[in-house]
RNA sequence: GGCGGCAUGGCCAAGUGGUAAGGCAGGAGUCUGCAAAACUCUCACCCCCAGUUCAAAUCUGGGUGCCGCCUCCA
C-alpha cells in the first residue's frame, strides 16, 4: 500500500524494516489525560485505528503501540487547582478517554504505555545522551539536548536549522546553550509533588529532583518497546514541530540509528468555523457530548468522509448528514439481513477479515466492489472513495433486498448473500461497529413494544375501514413517540426508530 | 517574516492530462387513500490571469483568498 510520509513529503510504497515484510512496528502518539478527549482527538484515533484494521487486514503481523502521557505541567497544574493528586487525576482521565475509544469502536492498542513508567528508561536515554554529547546538565539540573549535535536537525518539519535559530521565539533561558536546546530533564525542588530523583543535582546539592521533558517520554517508550527503529510513527499535525523533530534528534542521536521511524503520518485538524478545534480555544465539543446527539457509526462517517490529512469543520449540518446517511444504511443492512433471517452472531460470524480470504471468495459484483474499495484503501487511506465504493454495494443490498431487481437503470446480478457480507465486511474494516447498525434490541429498549403494536393494527383497521382521518392520527402518535411508520409493498406494516425496525404487524 | 497545506455544484467531498466519484439537501416521476420508505430521472465546465499540450480541475508561472506550524495542543 502507499502512504504518505511527512519526512520525505510524499507518497510512498509501504515496506516494513523486517526483512520478511511481515512485522510492522507502529507508534502513535496517545494522550495528555488531563482533560475529556474531544472530536479532534476521536478523529486522530479513529484515522490510526483504520490504519491498523487495515494493516491487518493484509496480514501484516502489526503490534500497535500509543502511548498514555501522564505526568505533564498540564496534568500538575490541573490536579493543584481541583485539590487531588495528579496520579488520581490522570487515572481519572484516562478512565474517561478508554470509555471514550471503546463507545467510538477504537481497537486497543497491543500495548498501551504510560510514561510514569518508563521514568528509568528516560533517565538511561538521557545519560546516553549526554554521554554522547548530544546533551549536557545544566547548573539548576536540569538537561537539555543539544541541538546543535544533531545535524539534520529539522528534516521532519521541513525546518532550516538557521531559520529555527533566527525566528525562535523562546525567551533566553540562562540554562541553556542554544535557544533552540530543548528540555530532556526538568528540575523541580523536592517538595514538588511529582519529582523522580535523578543523577543531576542542581549547584550546591548533593541530589537532583525533576520531571521528564514532554519529548523524552515518546523516546523511551518506543526505546523500551521496540527497540531502536519503528516502521510508523503517527500523531496529529500538530505535532511534527517540536514535539515529533524532537523525538527524532533524541531517539537517533541515542541510538545512532536512523531513521527513528521508517514513517511518519499525520493526521490534519478539526476544525470550527474554520479554526481549530483546540482545549487553549475553547472550542472543542468532548466525545461525550457528542454521544449524547450522534452514535459512533455517525461520528466515523462524518470523519472518513473526508481524507484523513485534510482539514475537516466540525458543524451539526454535517452530523446530521452523517446522521442521515447511517440511518439509511441501517435499514437497507437490516432490511437484507431480515431478508437473509441472520441474528447479529452469525452476522458477524461471516465477516471477512483478510484480504486473501477476500480473494479466495468467488466472484461476485459486490466482492470486486470490496477489492476496488481495498485499492482504496491502499492509496494513503482514500476513505472517501472507499465510502463511496461502499455505497455502490449498499445500492446493491437495496435493490436485491427489497427485490425491485435494479439500480440506477442497471440489471443487479449481486446476489443479496453475497452483497450483504461484503457490506458487513467493509463497515467492519472500515471499523465501524455493526452492532449498532444491526441491533435491534438496543432500539427497543424502553419502548412499549405492545401498545406500538396496538397501534399498528388499530391503523390497519382503519385504513381497512377508510377511516382516513383516524389513520392519520394513529400515526402522528406513533410519530410524536420520535419512530417512523412505513407500509411495506407486502402488505405489512413496521415502525422503525432510527432506522432500525422495532415492530411489524 | 519562515515553512507547509488548501481553494471543485445549495452543503460536504473524491478526482492519477482526455470531456467532473460518492454522500446530504433539492426538483420531477413510479408506488401509495395520503404520507413515509424504496425505485427511476434530474442538478457543476472545477477562485482569477497567463502559459505548456491535440487535450488541464489535473502540469508551469503569477495573482487572490483561507488555514496550520514556528508557544502547550490529536
Amino acid at each position: 500500500m502507499k502512504i504518505f510520509n511527512t519526512l520525505n513529503g510524499g507518497v510512498e510504497e509501504f515496506s516494513p524494516l523486517d526483512p520478511a515484510g511481515k512485522q510492522v512496528r507502529m507508534y502513535v502518539c496517545g494522550p495528555t489525560v488531563y482533560d475529556d478527549a474531544h472530536l479532534g482527538h476521536a478523529r486522530c484515533y479513529i484515522t490510526w485505528d483504520v490504519l491498523y484494521r487495515f494493516l491487518k487486514f493484509l496480514e501484516y503481523d502489526v503490534k500497535y503501540v500509543r502511548n498514555v502521557t501522564d505526568v505533564d505541567d498540564k496534568i500538575l497544574n490541573r490536579a493543584k487547582e481541583r485539590g487531588e493528586t495528579p496520579t488520581a487525576l490522570a487515572e481519572r482521565n484516562y478512565v474517561s478517554f478508554a470509555e471514550d475509544m471503546s463507545a467510538l469502536n477504537v481497537l486497543s492498542p497491543d500495548e498501551e504505555p504510560r510514561a510514569t513508567q518508563y521514568i528509568s528508561h528516560m533517565l538511561d536515554g538521557i545519560s546516553t545522551l549526554i554521554a554522547k554529547g548530544a546533551a549536557y546538565a545544566a547548573p539548576d539540573g536540569s538537561v537539555y539536548f543539544r541541538v546543535s549535535a544533531k545535524k539534520d536537525y529539522g528534516k521532519l518539519s521541513q525546518k532550516p536549522l538557521d531559520d529555527l535559530k533566527s525566528v525562535a521565539r523562546v525567551e533566553a533561558d540562562p540554562n541553556k546553550e542554544s535557544p533552540l536546546d530543548f528540555a530532556l530533564w526538568k528540575a523541580v525542588p523536592l517538595s514538588d509533588a511529582n519529582a523522580w530523583a535523578s543523577p543531576w543535582p542542581a549547584t550546591g546539592e548533593s541530589k537532583g529532583w525533576g520531571r521528564p521533558g514532554w519529548h523524552m517520554e515518546c523516546s523511551a517508550m518506543n526505546h523500551a518497546v521496540f527497540g531502536e527503529q519503528i516502521d510508523i510513527h503517527a500523531g496529529g499535525a500538530d505535532l511534527i514541530f517540536p514535539h515529533h523533530e524532537n523525538e527524532i534528534a533524541q531517539s537517533e542521536a541515542w541510538t545512532g540509528h536512523a531513521p527513528f521511524s521508517k514513517y511518519w503520518m499525520h493526521n490534519g485538524f478539526v476544525n470550527v468555523s474554520g479554526h481549530k478545534m483546540s482545549k487553549s480555544l475553547g472550542n472543542f465539543a468532548t466525545i461525550k457530548t457528542l454521544l449524547e446527539r450522534y452514535d459512533a457509526n455517525t461520528i466515523r462517517y462524518f470523519l472518513l468522509t473526508n481524507h484523513y490529512r485534510m482539514p475537516v469543520d466540525f458543524n451539526d449540518e454535517a452530523l446530521q448528514a452523517a446522521e442521515n446517511w447511517v440511518v439509511k444504511a441501517k435499514r437497507a443492512l437490516n432490511e437484507a439481513r431480515t431478508a437473509l433471517g441472520l441474528d447479529l452472531t452469525a452476522v458477524q460470524q461471516q465477516v471477512c477479515a483478510s484480504f486473501s480470504a477476500l480473494q479466495a471468495l468467488p466472484h461476485s459484483v459486490d466482492k470486486q466492489n470490496f477489492v476496488w474499495l481495498c485499492n482504496e484503501m491502499m492509496e494513503d487511506l482514500n476513505t472517501p472513495k472507499a465510502l463511496a465504493k461502499f455505497n455502490d454495494t449498499l445500492g446493491h443490498l437495496r435493490a436485491a433486498a427489497l427485490n425491485s431487481g435494479s439500480i440506477a437503470g442497471t440489471p443487479v446480478v449481486a446476489d443479496l448473500p453475497s452483497a450483504f457480507q461484503m457490506a458487513v465486511s467493509m463497515l467492519t474494516l472500515l471499523g465501524f461497529d455493526l452492532g449498532l447498525f444491526l441491533n435491534e434490541a438496543s432500539a427497543k429498549a424502553d419502548l412499549p413494544l405492545d401498545d406500538i403494536q396496538q397501534l399498528i393494527a388499530a391503523r390497519k383497521q382503519a385504513k381497512a375501514d377508510k377511516n382516513w382521518p383516524q389513520a392519520d392520527a394513529i400515526r402522528n402518535q406513533i410519530t410524536e413517540m420520535g419512530l417512523k411508520i412505513l407500509d411495506n409493498k407486502d402488505g405489512t406494516t413496521s415502525v422503525e426508530k432510527d432506522g432500525l425496525e422495532v415492530a411489524r404487524v
